[in-house]
DNA sequence: GCCAACGTTGGC
DNA sequence: GCCAACGTTGGC
């Protein structure tokens, strides 16, 4: 029987185009509109229902983790890729052949306080948290479970 | 608004 | 298959 482990991953978003209120709001969404390769084998490989997500703003003041979210439903086309009318359009991308993965998630928690990558970058533990690296531009990252205690425990 | 870092594209 | 050019991301 294959072990099952719950694994972690944070998820960046800009607040001005989806953010954790929005999430809030709406309960539950679909994480569409990754054209990044790794990124996506990331979401049609190895994110499973029950895994933990570090909600992140990115390109906001300040940049940082917003709150939790948890991912529903595993890997499953993008049918914004083959919308020729949505900002997302991937012509490469047809129904036979979708290119384009996302998954579900839903809220979680919104923290007391974002945490900005500032402190982040100052937090013990959080060295090689890829967030934390210059140049970290991957949209859907890895978390180790070492992390994923410690960023949660910096909120309530 | 700037620009470093990175990914993708396309000529060869 | 190399790599220069280009486009995008995202912190600052």
């Amino acid at each position: 029987m294959p072990s099952k482990t719950r694994r972690y991953w944070l998820l960046k978003s800009e607040p001005d185009c989806y953010s954790i209120d929005d999430l809030q709001r709406d309960g539950t969404t679909f994480w569409s509109g990754v054209r990044n390769y790794q990124a996506r084998n990331f979401m049609r490989d190895e994110m499973k229902p029950g895994d933990g997500v570090l909600y992140y703003h990115s390109s906001a003041e300040p940049p940082g983790v917003a709150g939790l979210a948890e991912v529903v439903r595993e890997g499953y086309p993008d049918h914004t890729a083959l919308d020729p009318e949505d900002d997302h359009y991937d012509p490469k991308s047809t129904p036979e052949n979708p290119i384009w993965m996302m998954v579900d998630v839903k809220f979680v928690k919104k923290f007391s306080g974002i945490i900005p990558l500032s402190e982040l970058k100052e937090t013990a533990g959080l060295e090689k948290m890829m967030v934390t690296q210059r140049g970290s531009r991957l949209s859907v990252q890895p978390v180790t479970p070492e992390e994923w205690k410690i960023v949660t425990k910096m909120r309530k």
